[in-house]
DNA sequence: ACATTAAGTGATT
DNA sequence: AATCACTTAATGT
């Protein structure tokens, strides 16, 4: 789905979301340039390689954000929501260079496109603009770096149970639709090992597990 | 009933 | 924590 300029629906529903992050001004300019796309869950709406040429704004649903080695294998790095900004994709922007990450819908989302060339506009125009961006660097910067201590100080049980976590804060649920199979290719970790933790996870009553499905128990 | 896919387990590195 | 080789269990056709 796409809204053409000036939609009043998109104004509405921006303004209902974004309301006290940006002035109503801004707000208007959004509207006009970006461009609103929704995606299915497991569509990936950035790969690796692309050139960015828009700027993602996550107006609903959950994003989830890869790397990727040499063989293919990938890593999560973090989930984006409402209102998060992806700060690698940021930084491409600026630079007009390829996105070095892969992003996959992980439900229903809505994300609005905002040409590259009005963010350099709004940082001097707007100063709510200004600190969103700033903001999100921030933020963003500050989730990785709990990326890189997760994967290099903890063990693959508490990197498991925080996924787990993760992906029902993004879901809104704690009723969770995963394979062992995919933690581990997510963790970039194997099945095996996902499956004896995940059976210990089971036996200390944090989870419980059917084929398939994963119910968080301790939030 | 059979094939396919998910999960469990012991042994080895 | 990863990999191999194998088993068992659940699910789809």
């Amino acid at each position: 789905m796409n809204f053409t300029p000036y939609d009043p629906q998109c104004y509405d529903r921006l303004f209902e979301r974004f309301e006290y992050v940006f002035e109503p001004e801004l707000i208007k300019e959004i509207c006009k340039y970006g461009r609103m796309k929704s995606f299915d869950p497991e569509t990936t709406l950035m790969d690796i390689g692309d050139d960015i040429t828009h700027m993602p704004l996550v107006v609903s649903g959950a994003i989830k954000v890869f790397t990727e080695d040499e063989e293919g294998h990938e890593l999560i790095l973090y989930f984006l929501e409402l209102g998060d900004t992806c700060a690698v994709t940021l930084n491409c922007c600026t630079r007009k260079s390829k996105s070095n990450v892969r992003a996959i819908a992980e439900v229903h989302s809505e994300v609005l496109f905002i040409p590259v060339d009005r963010l350099e506009e709004w940082m001097v125009r707007f100063k709510s603009w200004r600190a969103f961006v700033l903001d999100s660097y921030n933020t963003r910067m500050n989730e990785m770096l709990q990326a890189i201590d997760t994967i290099v100080f903890h063990s693959m049980e508490d990197r498991i149970v925080k996924y787990l976590k993760d992906k029902a804060w993004a879901t809104k649920s704690e009723h969770l639709n995963v394979s062992h199979a995919d933690i581990a290719s997510e963790l970039h970790s194997s099945r095996v090992v996902v499956s004896r933790i995940m059976k210990k996870l089971e036996l200390n009553k944090v989870i419980s597990q059917q084929r398939g499905k994963v119910t968080l128990l301790d939030l």
